[in-house]
DNA sequence: CTGCTTGCAAATAGTTTGCACGTTC
DNA sequence: GAACGTGCAAACTATTTGCAAGCAG
């Protein structure tokens, strides 16, 4: 969806940000694949439309979004990132054994974050980090 | 206590794996500190009592330990990993701002684990990914 | 002795930075 | 045309690996 690229590149207009071919195309990109996204994806993908772009381009811009707030990157094993569009968190569930991620239900961690903020007065951010384990498949035998 | 440390190198000893001055190094450190310490953290430590240790000695052994089951390693932010002593793993809160950690209320997630095995037969694994907020000083002012 | 462990150096993965040049507003 | 963004190369952080030499059992 163009309207929703447009409408993310007026956001940074908005703000001040300059909209630059790098920043469509990574923008695109993250519209586009509406997914997490690793960085290196998104270096590929990035590149489709616009060859020249560089690696290091591509994290300064992720990390220009994510100041911005259009986008926020988690964590969903080891060390890579991956990143999604604001309006798209979610929590993510990893397999460790195959590294099948899949979506958790929505609101999982209501009740933990409430409790937490009662007990310790701590604001849990949810979704930062995946919640690893062992999918349904890999534990069958 | 020299009596922990001599349990988990008999632990070793009896799955056929060698004791060492590094191995003896590490679990010395792991067993003094008993909290979340960095490869880093016990890099150095263990330096301390054999300083010819290498850092690659270190993640080696670490490795070993893990796959012992006598060591678990944890992350608590961007990329870093922090070690425990299996018997001593607990969930972490870890405030975005200050970076200060602190341990959870045991059994935080078992609602949760419950929640996820009986609507995706997924199997959480607590404790391996931290939980990320702001605590409550650098909420306040 | 025999093979698991180690030290060292170099490789890797992922990400960041300094700098001169190019582009956006 | 001034300030901001980009490409490039190099630095960095955290960790891993190949290999020859060393030590545990």
């Amino acid at each position: 969806m163009g309207h929703r690229v447009d409408d993310l590149l007026g956001t940074l207009r908005h703000q001040g940000e300059r909209v630059t071919p790098a920043r469509r195309a990574v923008i695109e990109a993250l519209v586009a694949a509406d997914g997490h996204l690793g960085a290196e994806d998104l270096v590929d993908r990035a590149q489709r439309s616009v060859p020249s772009v560089h690696r290091a381009t591509i994290y300064r811009t992720l990390d220009t979004l994510e100041r911005l707030g259009v986008v926020v990157h988690v964590h969903l094993g080891h060390g890579r990132a991956a990143y999604h569009l604001s309006d798209d968190v979610h929590q993510h569930l990893v397999c460790e054994v195959c590294g099948d991620v899949t979506e958790a239900p929505p609101r999982l961690f209501d009740a933990v974050a409430r409790r937490l903020l009662q007990s310790d007065g701590f604001a849990m951010r949810p979704y930062h980090f995946a919640v690893v384990g062992e999918c349904a498949r890999c534990q069958d035998p």
